[in-house]
DNA sequence: AAAGATTGATTGCTCAATCTTC
DNA sequence: GAAGATTGAGCAATCAATCTTT
């Protein structure tokens, strides 16, 4: 409700109201239009859905391409029986497998396979081309670097859970 | 989609390479955790999905303050199924009504009633503050005109042609 | 007690098919 | 036939509860 102390002389509230909310309005639209046609690219040539393929994607790019299904969930966004139920679609299509930990008993870490693998490779070609041709392509590369720089400075866990009152 | 072909520069490229899937990477995963949390709020304090709110909110800015849910379905990236079971929802909330249109007996608007416009004045404070919070408190002023208008110049529908209004 | 993983019940959304109206 | 809206079936993800291990 404060303002920013207004850089333009428009009508001070109209614009310094707006441009928040607008700018969330097209990262909100932006995102499930783009995020919806790579899904449906990805289910259409290789039976994945995208975040299974982020799933195994984290996996490929992990050591010995195993994590625990706690860090994955925490890698994609989702819940822990949310990712224990995704990787149980993954192990029946062979793409993982489970291995259980010797230090911890309570872990059983998803581990790629080969199959696994060489489906992120072939599927990755396929998500790669996404990304360019409905993401990249609209930007210079000034701009996506930029772009991934203001994004990673969201704060990905609600670490600090002050309620809104 | 066939394959694209091998890369003539790989060696040169793989710097470059690495961040296009990087700005997306966090592209993706800032939208999965601020959207999550602002889900949270909004369903803690208000009894409101985020997609209710916007699909609220939308029509709360709409000419009499009613639209077609095809359109509304459009706006909030959902498919025609997908909104008639959300409108059915905020129906019997008491947020909207149903009013058949008169030039297109086909069309049965989704209309704002006085209920739904209090409500989404109420949600609303807690939406833009989750947006301050969560979204644009990370950002300069001039960063957030910068990122609205980057993610103003994504394709909403991809592949499709014309959009007929 | 706490952390990791899992399961049962529920919700929300999608696809495909159907109905009505243009 | 095409467009708008709806319904049935199915899937994916959530919450809450439970089990095991630390």
């Amino acid at each position: 409700m404060v303002d920013h102390g207004s850089t333009s002389t428009k009508t001070a509230t109209q614009s310094s109201q707006a441009v928040v909310p607008e700018a969330w309005k097209h990262f909100v639209r932006a995102h499930a239009a783009v995020t919806r046609q790579m899904d449906a690219d990805l289910i259409a040539l290789h039976a994945l859905t995208l975040r299974d393929y982020e799933v195994l994607l984290r996996l490929s790019q992990a050591p010995d391409r195993r994590l625990r299904p706690v860090d994955l969930a925490e890698g994609v966004v989702l819940t822990q029986s949310g990712i224990t139920r995704l990787l149980a679609g993954l192990e029946t299509a062979g793409w993982i497998e489970r291995v259980s930990c010797s230090a911890d008993r309570r872990v059983s870490y998803a581990q790629l396979t080969d199959s696994g693998q060489a489906k992120v490779r072939s599927a990755g070609k396929t998500h790669l081309e996404g990304i360019r041709m409905l993401f990249a392509d609209n930007f210079s590369e000034a701009e996506l670097e930029t772009l991934g720089t203001l994004m990673e400075r969201l704060p990905v866990r609600p670490g600090d859970p002050e309620c809104l009152a």
